[in-house]
DNA sequence: ATGGTCGGTGTCCGA
């Protein structure tokens, strides 16, 4: 392996989208693909057009009607499993293991509801609980040499920048004080690398979601990133792109969010 | 300006 391209996109709705995943794949050549928001049980998930696309290797959290969560692969995994937080079993983590020993780990963390006070509101209550749970965890099995890839849906714009407006997100779920904190606790739990901003200057906006609700999401422009790519510094000085493919939002039937992609020279 | 639009367990719920 002398390159590997790996990219995540919350789909929102795999089986629904599938045409459209599939022409990602062949446009893009991602040699690893994490999929958010698969909206599908393990049963009813489109294995065979992976597979006859070329992505043979596939690992499925899966979840009937909402999250879910699955990697796509054309390189072999030399372990995977589906992890479970918060006491439920809601396709919200699966980790595959690549050649070479690189671990990615695939997650949809909870959106966390409308009102951001986790005293009245029990969506944000599980979205802060999760990403304090997952936090321990990595610091539990954080390793200095250990070559980790983690990717998805965080659903928290943590930057400034991150928002198309600092000010006016403040009390808008994804973008609170109390969530970038508990972000930023996350980050430090493996001293996690964000891929994107290793590229693009804090001062630069970037995102990666717009919603639906807007007549005209591109002109509007009032997006957000929510979808993350992020290293340990092992891997570090591989990294040599990390890119957001905006253009896919502008397809027919769009995901709300489009793919991250980043590339890595030389992991194994 | 507190609406708007999506997808699926579809005529409500979660995003």
């Amino acid at each position: 392996m002398t390159e590997l391209k790996l990219a995540t996109w919350n789909i929102n709705s795999v089986r629904l989208r599938i045409e459209t995943v599939l022409t990602y794949l062949r446009e893009h050549q991602p040699d690893v693909l994490c999929l958010q928001e698969i909206k599908a049980t393990d049963d009813v998930f489109p294995y065979d057009a992976f597979r006859e696309a070329g992505w043979p290797h596939i690992a499925v959290a899966g979840f009937k009607g909402y999250n879910g969560v699955a990697t796509i692969s054309r390189l072999p995994f030399t372990d995977s499993g589906v992890k479970h937080w918060c006491g439920r079993e809601d396709g919200r983590h699966v980790w595959v293991e690549l050649p070479g020993k690189v671990e990615v780990h695939n997650f949809y963390v909870p959106a966390g509801g409308d009102e951001p006070d986790p005293a009245v509101n029990p969506k944000f209550e599980h979205k802060l609980a999760f990403l304090s749970d997952v936090s321990a965890w990595f610091s539990e099995i954080k390793r200095p040499r250990a070559k980790r890839i983690m990717v998805g849906d965080l659903n928290v714009a943590p930057l400034e920048n991150d928002v198309w407006s600092h000010k006016q997100l403040l009390k808008v779920v994804s973008h609170t004080p109390i969530e970038v904190d508990a972000m930023g606790v996350l980050q430090r739990s493996h001293d996690w690398v964000d891929a994107l901003r290793y590229f693009v200057p804090e001062a630069e906006k970037v995102y990666s979601w717009w919603s639906y609700r807007s007549k005209d999401w591109e002109g509007a422009d009032k997006g957000r990133r929510l979808d993350h790519v992020w290293v340990t510094p092992a891997l570090k000085s591989a990294l040599k792109s990390a890119e957001i493919h905006k253009h896919v939002r502008g397809w027919e039937k769009p995901s709300d969010h489009c793919p991250v992609c980043i590339t890595l020279e030389h992991p194994a």
